[in-house]
DNA sequence: ATGATTCTGTAGCAGCCACTACATTTTTCC
DNA sequence: GGAAAAATGTAGTGGCTGCTACAGAATCAT
């Protein structure tokens, strides 16, 4: 069970909601069709479990970097080169499941599950960042949120840990910048 | 016919690649198959001619930013201020086709098509760049392109102008600065 | 006007989609 | 061991996908 929910995260992840079948998946996972419902109740279902796994595993990234502590800036330049390094290509996954794992769905459903979490990142992402600068908070949540977006999107164009290095560092020093300004 | 495209480009735009239909666009293009076939040769034959339609027209921000003459750092910031006011909802369509239209979809063909105009526009960036700055025209070229693919992104879950013109003067800022440090 | 050509509308191709009814098998429990 | 219950496999639901064969209508040149 938990093997077929990471199997499914997988392929979600590799190549988005829509494009993954109900058909391939109960073949990844060993199972018919009928044992398929009556364990997820439907695709849908399985994708919010496949999603609650990454966002509570190694893809939480910003609780990662948060761990470690660190002033805001320092979370937040730690939070952009975690996902540069986390978000190329490897077999077959790239970028970040929450952020385009159902971009241009058809699915309301499905996208619904994924804004969800991603309006839950960008609220933790704003009340850290409150923390030292509660009057800007909002936009340079945003700031890092659009910055991980682009990440994410290049890395699924291809982009290689390298290029994405690059703009995270670039990034974390703009927001670094930003936030020592004076709003 | 002009029509036809502008409607599909629209079509393509809001929804995304695969989540339009052929049957959609035969209905909304008041044509049925065959003469579907007959005119484009294929959904993704329809696909690149919205493409070429829409890189040519406004959506061509990057030219219409260079248009209006400057520095490196001034065009830069004018392309991304320029891509926060175009980006937001407008019409049930948001973002930049080029960077997500073809996004998560299963047909290579399509994402092939919009890979290359991807890599036109970086290489248009990058070239233009390497006028005031060689050496890091490439880094530079790619932390703008990261920067659009974010703000496209963003748009397309929501994210109004206000919020993408802050991000865009944060990355204009940011631009700057990098281009003025030395390398 | 007539014959040739082009175009278009009807119908349907095979194949996929998410999902389910039903019968059979396996397991569980007493 | 035998009955109840849970899980499974077979088969198929209607509806969609991109695409096409074929016949009829409109157009054109002569």
């Amino acid at each position: 069970m938990d093997e077929a929910i990471d199997t499914a995260m997988r392929l979600f992840h590799a190549r988005g909601y829509d494009a993954v079948g109900v058909a391939e998946l109960g073949a990844e996972l060993g199972i018919k069709p009928p044992s398929f419902y009556a364990a997820f109740g439907s695709k849908a279902g399985l994708f919010e479990r496949a999603l609650r796994r990454y966002a509570a595993g190694e893809a939480n990234i910003f609780a990662r970097a948060q761990a470690d502590g660190g002033g805001v800036a320092e979370v937040i330049e730690r939070t952009l080169r975690l996902a540069a390094r986390l978000y190329p290509e490897r077999g077959g996954v790239a970028g970040c499941l929450v952020l385009d794992g159902a971009r241009n769905s058809a699915d309301p459903e499905a996208r619904a599950l994924t804004a969800a979490l991603r309006a839950a990142s960008v609220s933790a992402l704003r009340e850290f960042i409150a923390g030292e600068e509660p009057e800007r908070a909002g936009a340079l949540a945003e700031f890092v949120m659009i910055a991980m977006m682009g990440m994410s999107a290049a890395a699924r164009d291809g982009a290689d840990e390298a290029a994405l290095t690059a703009f995270a560092e670039m990034a974390g020093r703009a927001f670094r910048r930003e936030l020592a300004a004076e709003g």
